[in-house]
DNA sequence: GCCGTCTAGTAAGGAGTCCTGACCAAAGGA
DNA sequence: TCCTTTGGTCAGGACTCCTTACTAGACGGC
């Protein structure tokens, strides 16, 4: 790690980037009120004002203040300072939206795979939203970031099939998809891990900086934050939990996955869960609802004890498809408040969520993309 | 997150940063090699020798470059900046070691316990070799970094004792202990942690971003190395897996710490594993001990399992002083190879590894210190 | 033994950044 | 109409870093 090296150019690139971020969270503000927002002066404010509106990022947006004393000129980010990508891919389909430097979504477009999916119509779905929306942006597509109800390598971005996971979207890469349309980077995680963070900035997990989100729909997996952060692993399959051995329906040892197996709650010619069937066996009041729901709770409390005894979350969130579902998230939790070292068990809450936590990080990376550029003067 | 407001005496402190850090990793410099390392030009470097002389940071040697052109003044570090004190805690007694900012250890004390431990005789231990080598170093003791062989809670620092897993030191508060020699904060982590670390800074997991450790020892633990740091989740509990359910001698499915008490591997009157009866039972060629090796592997095997799964490691490498021994690691290495999803297994190879960590982070804490301490000149 | 070479360090000057304090411009209120 | 209030500019100064040129002084070749 070598340390940065001290120089004015630094200095000055540090206030310009208190400037453009107190605009991106303000949305408008004069010179006066970016002052005394950051604490630099006025005339420094001034200064940097006028470089980096000459530099393109910056343009007075024609309003001016109102009320006692001289008139104020209200300043914002300039309209064509570009844009990031959203995109939620699924077997079911592609949702692609885009959103500007102060996160406000700009455009969204939904086409649904239907009975149609795999990679190719998924790929094809992708490109075919991206055209719906782009025409409805002002400028470069800086960033892009996706996220995918499949696991996914870290260090490629494509889609990977794990043995015996279910292979949900199927071999694709979205990053080369995206290649033509989008300038910068473009970031891939799972759908759960992007669900994950957005519990922690909006949801149920709001600030928690240690927690397990276990997602039970379809696929089955979980994801890791401790320190604040999504902890992805080497290649990314941190939390893929189909694998783990936990207690099966005859307190026998078993992989997550054969658990539905045995039950007889996985669709045919697949691994993945029949999660109609399941919600048909376990929810009710019928004695062997009852017991479907108590074989349930003990192979997911199975992972629980296991992620608790690694992790050692603050709390957890259980979210999917029937992970949300009130009866079944009762029984486990029930369950699992009986086991030692217990910890808090919470619904996931957010909406979208893989979009949502997918959207604030592209509007981080679209904000240091726009921070990091320094063209000289256009104009 | 507020951003670092922009200034002039930022600046500076950031050039004396550079010189500083300069010196902590060579020991002693002329200003032109200080100049010619950092990159920041020989009249700055001057200027920040001068200012940091003048503070009583720094002081010239009296040595003197000999070669070609003209001699050259070495300085260094002034010889009080003090030191940082390193202290490893366990039932057979306490080491306690100082340390400069250039990491070179200055004085040791080792405290047996023998047949009296207890956390009332660890901590008159722990005074006692503090005050062995707290005469033997110049200036103030900084900071504290405390290896204890028991979990510690994160946020006080106290030893903590767990359903089923033994106590091995016992309730005693490090810190605390420490109060009245030491200056700045103590930080007390587990002995696993430590070790971990030491591991990937010198051992077999050189650089490693993403492995986990397991100790398999008189106790049960493993550390989680993710994006290259230990995480140590909520309370500082992560990786207490004596609890984890695994696979147990008859193939059930037991807590890790009661496979041991199935196979008659642990002490009386303890949760604590047997180590010598453990190796008496599992080395050798015989047909019991090939036996009880395979139920050991088996068992962390099922663990092994369950941290790839939640973590992703790249490497997993296997310390304690049963854990490293040749036979049992390759028994565990050779099980666990036949799972799916399987990583690499090494033994751990860092002497002192407890120490080894601490003592890093020790120089780490101390430097910092040194460093964020701007006091007015002295002279 | 002398002189050129080579290197550490200093001096001078300049460019750049930020700040303080004074000042100006213009709108609203009394 | 005049005063108050507020956004913005101007002028001057403090400070940091850099480049360039220079000095000090020891080594090595002849």
């Amino acid at each position: 790690m070598s340390l940065a090296k001290p120089s004015l150019e630094m200095l000055r690139a540090l206030t310009d980037e208190n400037v453009l971020r107190a605009l991106m969270e303000e949305g408008r503000l004069t010179r006066a009120e970016i002052a005394a927002r950051t604490g630099i002066s006025k005339p420094t404010v001034s200064d940097s004002v006028r470089r980096l509106s000459e530099a393109g990022l910056l343009a007075d947006t024609g309003e001016r203040t109102t009320g006692r004393g001289r008139v104020g000129t209200y300043y914002s980010l300039a309209a064509d300072t570009g844009a990031a990508l959203v995109a939620s891919i699924s077997p079911e389909g592609v949702v692609v939206e885009t959103v500007d430097a102060f996160g406000t979504a700009t455009a969204r477009a939904e086409v649904d795979l239907g009975r149609a999916p795999g990679p190719h119509a998924t790929a094809q779905a992708l490109t075919e939203a991206v055209g719906l929306v782009r025409p409805r942006v002002h400028g470069p597509l800086r960033t892009a970031v996706v996220s995918a109800a499949d696991p996914v390598d870290r260090v490629t971005g494509r889609l990977v099939h794990l043995p015996d996971a279910p292979f949900l979207v199927g071999d694709l890469d979205p990053a080369a998809v995206l290649a033509g349309v989008v300038d910068g980077t473009v970031l891939v995680d799972n759908d759960i891990n992007w669900a994950a963070r957005a519990e922690r900035a909006t949801g149920c997990a709001l600030g928690v900086d240690d927690f397990v989100y276990v997602h039970l729909g379809e696929g089955l997996g979980c994801a890791v934050v401790t320190d604040a952060e999504v902890r992805r692993g080497h290649h990314g399959l941190a939390g893929e939990i189909a694998h783990l051995y936990t207690a099966g329906p005859r307190g026998t040892a078993l992989p997550l996955i054969e658990v539905f197996a045995e039950l007889g709650l996985r669709r045919a010619e697949s691994t993945a869960i029949d999660v109609d069937a399941l919600r048909a066996a376990a929810l009710g009041d019928s004695e062997t609802a009852r017991r479907t729901r108590g074989a349930l709770a003990r192979a997911v409390g199975g992972v629980l004890a296991a992620a608790v005894a690694l992790a050692d979350p603050r709390l957890i969130v259980l979210g999917g498809t029937w992970g949300a579902e009130p009866g079944i998230a009762e029984a486990i939790r029930a369950h699992f408040a009986e086991l030692p070292r217990s910890v808090p068990v919470a619904a996931a809450q957010v909406p979208e969520p893989e979009l949502a936590g997918a959207r604030t990080r592209a509007v981080e990376a679209l904000r240091t993309a726009i921070i990091t550029t320094r063209p000289e003067p256009s104009a």
